[in-house]
DNA sequence: ACTATATTTGCATATTTGTGCAAATATATC
DNA sequence: GATATATTTGCACAAATATGCAAATATAGT
């Protein structure tokens, strides 16, 4: 694992490690059909303007997906990919040298 | 998932997601055999301090255990631990519902 | 064009966090 | 007891972060 590797996935794990993300993400889980910020924001205490800088984040990281569909912008999961990833951790983590 | 298991995951993922902090535990993974912080010092760019820090973060939040030594204190991860609740994670956000 | 709804952004702010240095503590050896 | 080595802690500080509010932007419907 190189230092670039290493460094967007802190930057994952940093992602998912906060509170607040951590319970939109949750949600999102929750969801079959993807959301809209303003149906996310009852599910943390943030505002508005709070939850779309959560969630620019959680894009950045490839955690969420976005789609325009006309005034609202749907979101949801990258849930292979980013099952994928914390898997890639743990199977690093669990593997005696 | 309720709040205090949330919080704890997401302090879980915060500890994971500083990149010194994922260094050292990089580090320990490569290690069959425990190691001290001062022999620590060397995978990361913070001094004695620091790495006292970080270490104490990851033993808060059952990354590493660590056991006393004479002089020094040995660090090793808690492998099966830390891989179990990361694949916790994964298995979750996988799941349509 | 006007209005309503959804989202983003600029600004200010309080809090958290990572860091180094020096001092304190713990343990071993002489 | 004195000295050496390993680790922790108090302090200060800079940088990052989360947050709310108000304004700006985007889009849809009338």
């Amino acid at each position: 694992m190189n230092q670039k590797e290493a460094q967007e996935l802190a930057d994952l794990l940093k992602a998912l490690g906060e509170y607040n993300r951590l319970s939109l993400v949750y949600e999102l889980c929750q969801c079959k059909a993807p959301k809209n910020a303003m149906c996310l924001c009852d599910c943390c205490s943030v505002d508005a303007s709070g939850v779309s800088r959560h969630l620019k984040v959680l894009s950045q990281e490839g955690v969420v997906k976005s789609e325009r569909k006309g005034r609202e912008i749907q979101y949801s999961l990258n849930r292979t990919e980013v099952a994928k990833r914390l898997r890639q951790l743990a199977d690093i983590i669990e593997t005696t040298p």
